[in-house]
DNA sequence: TGTCTTTTGTTCACGTCTAGAGCATAATGA
DNA sequence: TCATTATGCTCTAGACGTGAACAAAAGACA
């Protein structure tokens, strides 16, 4: 919410304007052409062609002929520069991780998938080797690097995953990367930033993100933006007492709406041994089982469903959102007792959120949400009047030629 | 978040600095001298000068010599113009309602205080002839009215407050004055706004208040701004099932965390009778009577104090605020029963928060918030660079001489 | 008392920015 | 082939903030 949106002098101008139209190109994916982006940024056309001019000219777009024509002259589509900024990405889940580079605009390339073990040594290490190679191939067209984890993450890029086991752990260092480079964010917090900006809560000003898988996140997004606490550390939806129950959580508080809700739920109420990140197959047998009509784990499915939908009930009434997406094993729970969810959201709603009901919806990005996420946390940071003033090609002014 | 904070031509520039400078007279109660806003806002003297002339001309502004002087040629201090912008604002409780003008810098000046017997038609009717009558005193001086209310507000203006019957009554057409010139908000979240802007959260990115009376409202202030809900509905913490009660809530809900903290949840602990928004004085005698060593009113204290300390763990685990500031009878509940609060709340974090936990404090403004909220935020609609373009001073321009 | 020092307000030349008009360009359609 | 249409490019005009030079006003000091 600083160095940018608010400039001061005609130099700021001008770098404030570059930003919205770099901005503009990258929330559209690189798909709009430069005459309709000058009229919904109400730009003049000569200032759009000083614009563009200057931005291809410090190789962060280029122009390529639009693949249709209308009537008059052909028009251009300004996307990445071939030598322009990337971005690595990093989704880090329980037992494997993803690598991915992208362009402005958002277009994704897995560079490597890979298992690990659970713990951080052997989950950040091949991750971080993986990741300073590319830093290196990509030299000072690697503007940053984003990395989503499934836990909780303090200042500095300190991560916790209770059921690993992981306390306070420093991933920027175990990376091997300057912690100023590496982005670290919240899978939940950031598959919701995701969301808001490619997915169902595009263009929402209160939307409501829910991650389901071992655990519970959930995180509020305002204005396009996912809500983070004052540590960083937003995203926990999942600890608060919203059943009334009174089991202990590894978290530390009691009750918590998590434990109710999440795979490890379903593999107790079935009587699996549950915990340690383990049992995510499992945990889809049951969905499986029930819908093929087994009693106990259609049970242990409604008892999930009916728990999801109590406090998403909680929380609309609290927050009042427009949406409501649900992604991971929440998406599934959706799918196959949709109908035992929304009534138990609408037996928690209070009177007057009945009226106008927020549409509660499976996520568009589902699984990928958390890599997208995570570039798009690098990209917030790089699309700012600070972030492109450090951008090497700026480094030659008065080059007019 | 739109109209303001984004300029892209010179004459917006312009416009955006003199919302900056009188937004920053505002903020600071008029007390800055010239020579200190000039270095705040980070301007050149001959800028400063220029705008505060301008502002001057326009009857936004008036310089007064600044009491204290320092060595070097003495400064003056930018304060409210003498026919410059007025809003009035009003309080309107369960069973009365104040009314108050305010100028630029926030001086407020009590205008008229009256009781009501709870309808809509005896609480609204003379309240909308005075606000109508001082609205025509001031002319076009009066920018624009807050309205503060006990309940939740919809779009339009229109209100609920379940405790006292009212049903979307439409608080701008009962008060006989057009909706775009009357801003209605609920009084938790004028309150927390007001906190915010001149209060214990005032530059605190992330913060908490609360406000126990009959009910018990919340609301998330983030960065500066309580968040309001899709529907403008936002500021309903209170009706989250986080005690794991059954009992149900006027609101239509079940369990709801308000029906165990507020007033009504002390007299119902002991045995009196409770709703329709009235025994206010009783429950103030209850925490008299516990603290004179009264057993039972002891115990009905504790109790809502440790589930008021429950619902504050809950909401921060979630949204991890640096602040959390209790008004109204949740500050009592703090200053009488504040350890049981804190070990509530201590007892209810995650193991991840209790390394930094937030402060919690009773709030800085009081009962004083709800008007001091609606205030703001008719000034946070006028200090935009739309709300200036409508002051009429401004219509004469050109006029340099 | 008179002068120096310090700080602030005012004025103006200068550079930067965007707007808008006029012209050039490239495709469509008859 | 030629008129039409939409777009890109270039140049001038207008507006803004900067920064330096100058003026003003009060305290500090001899």
């Amino acid at each position: 919410m600083s160095g940018n949106g608010g400039a001061t002098t005609s130099g700021q101008l001008r770098a404030h304007n570059r930003v919205r139209l770099l901005r503009a190109v990258h929330d559209c994916g690189a798909t709009l052409t430069r005459s309709r982006l000058t009229r919904d940024l109400e730009l003049a056309r000569g200032t759009a062609s000083v614009l563009v001019g200057g931005l291809a000219e410090d190789e962060l777009l280029h122009e390529e002929p639009a693949p249709e024509h209308a009537r008059g002259r052909p028009t251009m589509v300004p996307g990445p520069h071939p030598r322009g900024p990337v971005v690595l990405a990093a989704d880090l889940r329980e037992d494997a991780w993803e690598l991915a580079a992208c362009e402005l605009g958002g277009r994704v390339s897995v560079l490597a998938v890979r298992g690990h073990d659970g713990t951080p040594e052997d989950a950040l290490g091949p991750l971080g080797a993986a990741m300073r190679e590319h830093r290196a191939r990509y030299g000072a067209r690697a503007v940053g690097a984003g990395v989503s984890v499934a836990g909780p993450v303090a200042a500095g890029g300190r991560v916790d995953v209770s059921h690993l086991g992981w306390r306070s752990v420093d991933v920027p260092a175990l990376l091997g990367l300057p912690p100023g480079w590496v982005r670290v964010g919240n899978d939940t917090a950031l598959a919701g930033l995701a969301e808001a900006r490619r997915g169902l809560l595009r263009g929402v000003e209160v939307g409501l993100h829910i991650h389901v898988d071992f655990d519970l996140g959930g995180v509020l997004i305002v204005g396009g933006r996912p809500l983070e606490g004052a540590g960083g550390m937003g995203a926990e939806f999942g600890h608060m007492p919203l059943t009334g129950g009174a089991m202990p959580c590894p978290c530390g508080a009691t009750g918590c709406w998590a434990l109710e809700v999440g795979a490890n739920a379903l593999l107790r109420h079935m009587g699996l041994p549950h915990g340690g990140g383990r049992g995510r197959e499992q945990a889809e047998l049951i969905l499986a089982r029930a819908e093929a009509g087994e009693a106990e784990a259609a049970r242990a499915l409604a008892a999930a469903a009916r728990t999801l939908g109590r406090g998403v009930a909680a929380l609309v009434n609290a927050h009042d959102p427009e949406v409501v997406a649900l992604s991971g094993l929440g998406a599934d729970l959706h799918d196959r007792a949709g109908a035992v969810l929304a009534e138990a959201c609408r037996n928690g709603l209070m009177t007057i959120r009945r009226e106008r009901p927020p549409l509660i919806t499976p996520s568009a990005l589902g699984r990928r949400g958390s890599l997208l996420g995570a570039m798009e946390s690098v990209f917030d940071a790089f699309l700012t009047t600070d972030g492109l003033a450090a951008w090497p090609a700026r480094d030659t002014p008065g080059s007019r030629v």
